[in-house]
DNA sequence: ATAATAGTTAACCATATGGTTAACTATTCG
DNA sequence: CGAATAGTTAACCATATGGTTAACTATTAT
């Protein structure tokens, strides 16, 4: 059984809502890189990357090994499977909710209070 | 070709990186359903989950249709799609990268400057 | 030892986010 | 009609986010 922490869903999602981070891990995708590597392409100072590389330290995306005064980051893809899975999981029942919506728009509607179908988790 | 428009993931994210709405759209993906029943289970006010609503509705995960009074919501699966598309296209680099990284390991590392790699998109 | 390089931390700023209560609009019920 | 119900909008508040510049630590090079 999957579990998906809020937490850690959380932080795994908000990681991924910024574009210059999707653009970092795009680029850790295709190897290691420093800091100052990273940082390279985009118009914005260091401190800022360094921010965004904590913040998806802290989102368990990438992890950070210090070979000297050279940071190298390192991607971690476990996270981002919960993410997918989490996903995946609720989709399935987005697409069949869609078989629901056709069988609810043809019921006689009883839709004054459907409070009683909270059978399953909440 | 997957385009990835990074709004539209920003947005998306952004909308699943917190938990009420998370929720939200598990709920949802079980049957359609109205603002106040959705707001029910929630220790916060109605305006509250209104909002968060609005957020959903504007990232595109769900359409709302007024049957008087009424507001129902109904699931939208087309941005979810593009979501797990963009992690799952990543995360196929990503696992490949633990290769990239023991390959990188071994190599008498020239990481002094390793801005060369840049062939692919951005 | 000094200087350069790699990177973080601190202080600050503007805007966004997530919540509140109060007031409002629109629809339905009696 | 008037009252109740469904929901939004407005104004406000505290904290988070994403950026800046300046100052700092740590390592490497001369």
């Amino acid at each position: 059984m999957v579990n998906y922490s809020p937490a850690t869903l959380d932080a795994t999602f908000a990681a991924l809502a910024d574009p210059t981070r999707r653009q970092i891990l795009q680029r850790l995708s295709e190897q290691p890189q420093r800091v100052t590597d990273l940082a390279g392409p985009f118009a914005m100072s260091l401190p800022a990357v360094s921010k965004h590389l904590r913040i998806l330290e802290d989102a368990g995306l990438l992890t950070r090994r210090r070979l000297g005064r050279e940071h190298h980051l390192q991607l971690e893809p476990a996270p981002l499977r919960d993410a997918q899975s989490w996903i995946e999981h609720y989709r399935r029942f987005w697409e069949g909710s869609l078989d629901a919506l056709a069988e609810y728009l043809e019921k006689p509607t009883p839709l004054t209070k459907p409070k009683k179908k909270k059978r399953k988790k909440t």
